[in-house]
RNA sequence: GCCCCUGUGGCGGAAUUGGUAGACGCGCCUGACUCAAAAUCAGGUGUAGCAAUACGUGCUGGUUCGAGUCCGGCCAGGGGCACCA
């Protein structure tokens, strides 16, 4: 990047001596804060505890702008709250297992180890520059055998407490890699690093079976008050509840493979059972497979939906299919009344029952399956307003409200009084004993798939044994430590490839018997961190009862709106099974959260199309359009649109560039100016000079500020002139704005309150002259205002900060400072001005006391020259007063 | 297809939750300082108009003394979920 002329330059002249340094003073404080262990935090401190988090980062190289944004915030919070007199717990750790570590290791011959800690080394010391008040005593990483063995420890206590299974599913599996990808990795059917295409493979993996707490999930998220309503909405419908009825169908034993098979299915509408037409498998329900080992083209039908794609896109555009398996089930209604039964690509086993009955009417899938194969529709359900006998349907289906029709006993009803009646009907008859249909929810939460082939994750803790089956590893075995001797050089997961590690001994038979080589998904290492940030140091188990009950829940979490479902569902879900196996307390691990918006940058290319970077561009500015040129060759470069910063876009900014011209508290002023927080924010290059420059206004009024100060009484005065009182005015408004507005996390609106203090504070020092400088009580409140000034803007430039408030003659620390009080009083005003509305329009000002009556209010109004003018001579109908804020004259 | 969010100057955005639309910042324009430039400082900047004034918060209709804000119907952009029975 290009040093701009007005950066801190090396050269001196007598302005640049008195401009604020940053890059001198950010070390310095740096430096300050570390010996002094200011933002150290005890255990046992009585003030009441604040917790603040924001998502830790996975070690990938170097820390982002979208780090430099998250961890600015938190830090914002952070300090307030310090200053607020809170015991603030505020530590960062390392999410340092995954994949990328090991295709690092692939391409460049490095250990995934190395690689990690490496990068933790260097994101580390990015993260220090920052100037971020955390207490480093608490880090942790993921990777550490002393976090990961406590995490063995609780796989193990979640498997006696009937949390973990072990079970076949179907799952994405790349043939190239030779492992396991979760969906996520998993882009347009291929996996995200091979490129292979996935397959779908059945394999025996481990579980967390996270949907035993569906409806807990569900339920508890309407006390999460603290959480974006979107965040909500979204774990809602992943969880995604549903009411139905469970109905089992009798089978004519004379269809079936064996003479007792019964069908079961779930529904939600059983209110159209008058209108079924058919009955679905799904091609892996074990009817279908009964039915096809006596038919060998429904066989070959079955195959064939096997073979086909499993990929998103494929199963989007998949035609839908059935094959006819002769079978026939009996309406529950009438006996002498019998569907088809067929096998339907479309039917998915793992939700409900795995089978469906189709009622083409009111469903548009049935209704295409029905269309194809020729089976026709009745409509049982007619809306408001329409004539029974001439509703029909035929390629749209319908499932709005309406009446039953069609549907014997149920005609008439309406939909809810229909679903009823069947429930009634079909929950008192009985086969075999038990009764033909019950109520049941039904939820789309799958469980929890953990097992990763792969090397850099954490062990999942149990042995294989040919006697004794899956045996845990007793307790004091733990950690079950990755080897470090692992090569690379083929694919698939070098912990089964390993030599001797996997061959161990039974624990119960002592018999030869094999590790499990999967590891655990890295999700399950960001479930619990923020558990042990409370004490991480305690080392025969995964917590300290006493501690994780003092510190959780988090107050306030912060991080990307990606990890909405995933990394705080399972977190959610951790929690829980936690307090169920006695290591925390409490079931909802984080009482706020806020999702903060991405970093964008506009793009830049050249003719060819080839992205260049933004440090690459000079851009120059002719009236109101914009010039890019390459800087060197003045090659022209084409300004594209405004996106995320990644590197396939090259719009990437390195925050290191930012920090070391300019200096964190620019890179941080920025990122909490202008745009709210939850929305993305634009870097740009003028924006970034503008807080420099507005930096070294602030260093300059708060130097010309001292200099009144100087004047200024220790006792604070009895009396205030009126210009002193006008600086006292706007100091306290500025505080309980400010104030305010950090509670709720509207740095930007923050910034704004800062940017206006301090205009009306330059103002006052520019009609200060040496005349009443002297006044005691005038120095007075530019004292307390320069003090405030910097207070205010403390949390936000902490290095500044630290600079100005040594300059104004402090010898403590603006860091351990309290937040200054607000004296209520001066927030008032004796007299208030408001606007004069005629008809909704406003045609003049009105000041008053602010006690005065509301008849006074409306004499006083008439008699104004506006008003009267834009009456006409007319008498007014009406004034509305509406206390302290407007009148309106209605004519 | 279903669900959710967002539309305000050239730009980012503000508006005490129904009460002066455009705070604050960027950019731009003018001026001061300077041989000059940068930096800095002062002033201006929604549109039309010399002005009074009129118009103006995606479009459209409504409720209200009063609507960016509430309600109905559209349009556009973004996000989430998606063979879920």
């Amino acid at each position: 990047m290009s040093l701009p002329a007005f950066a801190p330059q090396p050269t001196s002249s007598s302005m640049t001596a008195s401009r604020y340094n940053a890059r001198d003073a950010e070390s310095r404080w740096q430096k300050v804060w570390n010996e002094q262990g200011v933002f150290a935090t005890k255990n046992d401190d009585p003030r009441p505890k604040y917790y603040v988090l924001e998502m830790f980062p996975y070690p990938s190289g170097r820390i982002h702008m979208g780090h430099v944004r998250n961890y600015t915030m938190g830090d914002v919070v952070a300090r307030y709250k310090r200053a607020m007199g809170f015991n603030v717990l505020h530590p960062m750790g390392w999410d340092a297992f995954g994949m990328p570590a090991e295709n690092a290791a692939m391409a460049n011959k490095i250990h995934p180890k190395t690689w990690t800690y490496d990068n933790i080394a260097t994101m580390k010391k990015q993260l220090q520059s920052m100037g971020l008040s955390l207490d480093w005593a608490r880090e942790i990483a993921t990777c550490d055998p002393a976090y990961y063995k406590h995490q063995q420890k609780m796989f193990l206590d979640f498997l006696r407490a009937g949390l973990v299974e072990r079970k076949k599913s179907k799952v994405n599996w790349d043939p190239v890699d030779q492992t396991v990808l979760a969906n996520e990795q998993v882009i347009d059917g291929r996996g995200w690093r091979s490129g292979a295409v996935v397959e779908q493979r059945e394999l025996t993996q481990w579980f967390f079976k996270i949907s035993d707490y569906s409806e807990d999930l569900l339920n508890a998220i309407d006390t999460l008050d603290r959480w974006p309503d979107k965040v909500r909405t979204m774990q809602r419908n992943w969880i995604g509840r549903s009411e139905g009825l469970l109905v089992r169908f009798a089978l004519d034993p004379e269809t079936t493979p064996n003479r007792e098979d019964e069908l079961e299915i779930f529904t939600t509408r059983p209110d159209t059972l008058f209108g079924a037409k058919f009955m679905a498998l799904s091609p892996d329900h074990p009817l279908a497979a009964a039915a096809a080992a006596k038919n060998p083209k429904l066989a070959e039908f079955i195959a064939e939906t096997r073979r086909l794609g499993t990929a998103q896109a494929e199963i989007d555009t998949a035609e839908k299919k059935g094959f006819d398996t002769g079978m026939r089930a009996v309406h529950p209604f009438d006996p002498n009344w019998t569907l088809p039964v067929y096998v339907a690509n479309f039917i998915l086993m793992d939700y409900g029952t795995g089978a469906i009955f189709g009622c083409p009417a009111h469903d548009q899938r049935d209704l295409d399956f029905v269309n194809k194969y020729g089976l026709g529709n009745l409509p049982v359900v007619c809306p408001e307003g329409q004539d029974p006998k001439t509703f029909v349907i035929t390629d749209t289906a319908y499932d709005g409200p309406g009446r039953m029709i069609n549907s014997r006993f149920l005609d008439g009803l309406t939909i809810e009084q229909a679903k009823e009646e069947v429930a009634k009907r079909l929950e008192r008859q009985t086969r075999g004993n038990r009764p033909v249909a019950q109520r049941q929810v039904n939820y789309r939460l799958r469980d929890w798939g953990i097992s990763r082939q792969r090397y850099w994750g954490c062990p999942i803790p149990v042995i294989h044994c040919e006697a004794c089956g899956v045996v845990p590893v007793p307790d004091k075995d733990l950690p079950v430590t990755l080897p470090e001797d692992i090569d690379f050089d083929k694919p698939g997961n070098p912990l089964d490839r390993h030599p001797t590690w996997k061959h161990v001994t039974c624990p119960q038979c002592g018999g030869a018997a094999r590790r499990e080589t999967d590891t655990m998904d890295t999700f399950v290492d960001s479930s619990w961190y923020f558990a042990r940030f409370t004490d991480p140091w305690i080392a025969d188990r995964p917590t300290d009862r006493k501690m994780v009950d003092a510190w959780l829940p988090v107050d306030q979490y912060i991080g990307g709106i990606e990890h909405a479902i995933l990394h705080l569902l399972y977190s959610r879900f951790f929690a829980r099974a936690m307090k169920k196996t006695g290591h925390a307390g409490l079931e909802e691990p984080f009482a706020g959260l806020f999702t903060q918006g991405m970093v964008i940058h506009e793009t830049y290319h050249k003719q060819d199309g080839t992205f260049v970077t933004p440090a690459e561009v000079k851009i120059e500015t002719v009236g109101n359009t914009r010039k890019a040129t390459l800087i060197g060759t003045g090659e022209p470069v084409v300004i594209g649109g405004v996106e995320k910063m990644s590197k396939s876009k090259r719009n990437t900014v390195d925050p290191d560039d930012i920090i070391g011209t300019y200096g964190a508290d620019v890179a941080r002023w920025f990122m909490l100016s202008d745009s709210p927080p939850e929305r993305d924010i634009e870097w740009t290059e003028e924006g970034v000079q503008a807080r420099w420059t507005f930096m070294q206004k602030l260093w300059r009024i708060v130097g010309e500020m001292a200099e009144i100060a100087r004047n200024a009484p220790v006792e604070r005065p009895a009396q205030f002139s009126e210009r002193a009182q006008a600086v006292r005015k706007a100091t306290h408004g500025a505080l309980s704005k400010v104030s305010e507005d950090i509670e709720k996390l509207r740095f930007n609106r923050c910034v704004a309150h800062i940017y206006e203090y301090s205009n009306t504070l330059s103002a006052a020092i520019g009609e200060t002259d040496d005349a009443n400088a002297g006044a005691p009580d005038f120095a007075w409140a530019m004292k307390e205002a320069a003090d405030i000034l910097v207070q205010l803007f403390a949390p936000m430039m902490p290095h500044l900060a630290e600079e100005c408030w040594a300059a104004l003659g402090h010898t403590t620390l603006v860091a351990v400072q309290p937040w200054p009080k607000v004296e209520a009083g001066l927030l008032v005003e004796d007299s208030i001005t408001l606007p004069v509305q005629v008809n909704g329009r406003k045609r003049a000002d009105l000041t008053v006391r602010r006690d005065a009556s509301q008849a006074d209010i409306e004499a006083a109004v008439l008699t104004l020259d506006g008003v009267k003018r834009a009456l006409e001579g007319k008498a007014p109908k009406k004034v509305i007063v509406v206390p302290q804020r407007i009148v309106n004259v209605v004519a």
